[in-house]
DNA sequence: TAATATAGTGTAAACGATTACATCACCATT
DNA sequence: AATGGTGATGTAATCGTTTACACTATATTA
């Protein structure tokens, strides 16, 4: 490959005034100079090595993503608009799958570490939560989507606990009485959208039927809402707070033969293709993903050039988007 | 932060020595050496710099993925399976979404070679697909999903033509006539779905009704569809090869207010979350996208370590899953 | 005219690892 | 005792950039 001392030498200069010609910043080259380097850097199909120079100039021009599954809709979307807010920036981004695994996120973000990225958006579990601050020092942070103990570091959140409380009404003022819960068990999340659930409930002198914290896949989702809808006392709504438990609670409710809404309403959160496809359309709280995504890789590059600039949480709001799944007839209300 | 100096220095030894440690190969060292050096690693907390390391040794432990939208549920799903296998080789995945964009690929593809990844997985545009030669011949490579011209090159595909043929078979064999057809326009696997598609057709004396190439968004098939059902002419199936396209036209034909798979039936490519979950359940052809994303990482680990090794192409089978959305009761078949 | 500023360029030292080669001590062989 | 082999370690070059500093030639100023 060709290198910055073949430039030189076919250009008849020395590395730095290449060097300096590539930086292009305010430093005076002489014009012709100037000429006769892009002819040399482009007769030799010359690219700089972007491994020696992050070597020189201790850093990169790149950031870790570190999310627990690529295949949550949420962080699917979320993941798009940092890697196109990366891009115009001209930074890349490295992708990284924890599982909701504690151990699995300590390595990642000590490779990212070591690689030397320019910072990290992270959606770390509760658990690591504590374990958070030995990194901060290290590496610009910004957290999303899960809130973490320390104040001492960037987040971009939802307002979980309204959108929730949003969603209860909701169901409430449709006629829903005996409302079960499904929450996510690895995520702060999973807590602060429950909360809101519960205050709703209390509210208007209700209690949940069932709450239930589970790991937030499809499987543990249909699983724990058939569960619910084989017992005798069988809820006339289901919440779930995340897309992957509102698909396994909605092919429960298939499978029991239920239909919705009318035997059982189902609400949940985040906004996916399918949400709308499905027959009902499904009633969700829809989080601003492109723009927590866009706002996360901002702050980031924000604190990168200025780590010592005092840290942000900016909360965004979700959308309550009404639909079938939750719209009950009056006679089906007074029915109840 | 601490180098692998800092190291030498505390240990008392030389930082080869050092680095003898932390290669742990049969390069021997002696036992005792060996611990103080260990020693002084933990005491310090050193981790050795990747980008210092990447520069002396001339390649990263880092792949670049290149696709066209991570949103694409097929994609998002081969990503995941990408990410895992280069996981577990203690690889980095960078993420790169390029829009069906082949200025964006190029840029992208120099970008990676810039940053000295150790290889590509990479589906091209087919307008791209001519320029790759360039390529090639720079980084190791893997294409996947969409085929291109040269022979040069390792490749994971589906077997698009037959997959197609067999899924439009079944629609004839549920009695459609007048099938329509919606192809991605951007990619191979558009026109090779469609070589299948009018096979299938012609070998039952049949034509397509319809047959449009567009980009493979849910706005274009929904607006697409939309225009079928409103002719004089309606289709009584709609083919679509991509989960984007499927989508649209499902959107589309519940807003024309038209029953799956009485009036119309409706098959697609890609199994999705939602493919099981809409009424009726839409019928597919599942491409195994864990196998594909698995299969391309370990090919391209082949060949980054033998660069020399002879180009392979596996071709992997679609799985035909059929559901609601193209089975018509024999009633409808006569009544047509 | 001498002193000084300025523009343009080159020299060489980093950045933090790996590794070819040299060195040294020790032991076995003749 | 001389020779050679081997195991353990150190020295220093190297990867491809950037950049502090030095230098030269020319322009500016007093």
């Amino acid at each position: 490959m060709t290198n910055i001392k073949d430039v030189a030498k076919a250009a008849g200069v020395s590395t730095a005034t290449v060097s300096r010609v590539l930086a292009n910043t305010d430093v005076r080259v002489r014009p012709e100079t100037r000429e006769r380097v892009l002819k040399a850097i482009s007769d030799l199909g010359y690219r700089p090595n972007l491994v020696a120079r992050s070597l020189r100039v201790q850093k990169t021009a790149k950031i870790g993503l570190v999310v627990s599954d690529i295949r949550n809709p949420f962080f699917t979307a979320v993941s798009r608009a940092v890697e196109d807010a990366a891009y115009e920036e001209g930074y890349s981004v490295l992708m990284c799958n924890t599982d909701e695994n504690p151990d699995k996120e300590a390595l990642y973000l000590n490779v990212l570490h070591d690689e030397n990225v320019a910072g990290v958006i992270f959606s770390p579990t509760h658990q690591f939560s504590e374990r958070l601050n030995a990194y901060i020092s290290n590496i610009p942070f910004v957290i999303i989507d899960r809130a973490v103990k320390s104040r001492n570091v960037d987040m971009v959140l939802l307002d979980n606990g309204p959108a929730a409380y949003d969603l209860t009404i909701h169901l409430i003022e449709n006629g829903c009485r005996k409302i079960a819960g499904l929450f996510g068990n690895a995520s702060t999340t999973g807590q602060e959208r429950n909360r809101g659930f519960n205050k709703a409930l209390k509210d208007n002198q209700l209690s949940p039927l069932a709450t239930h914290f589970i790991p937030p896949r499809i499987l543990q989702g249909y699983e724990t809402a058939l569960a619910l809808l084989a017992q005798n006392e069988k809820p006339d709504a289901i919440f779930t707070s995340n897309s992957m438990l509102t698909a396994g609670a909605l092919q429960a409710i298939r499978d029991a033969k239920l239909s919705v809404p009318e035997d059982i309403a189902l609400v949940g959160f985040d906004e996916t293709t399918w949400g709308a496809l499905v027959e009902p359309p499904i009633t969700v709280i829809a989080q601003p993903t492109e723009e927590i995504g866009r706002t996360a890789t901002e702050l980031l590059f924000q604190r990168i050039a200025d780590p010592t600039r005092s840290p942000k949480t900016v909360i965004l709001n979700g959308e309550l988007h009404i639909r079938g799944s939750s719209i009950r007839q009056r006679e089906q209300i007074h029915a109840n």
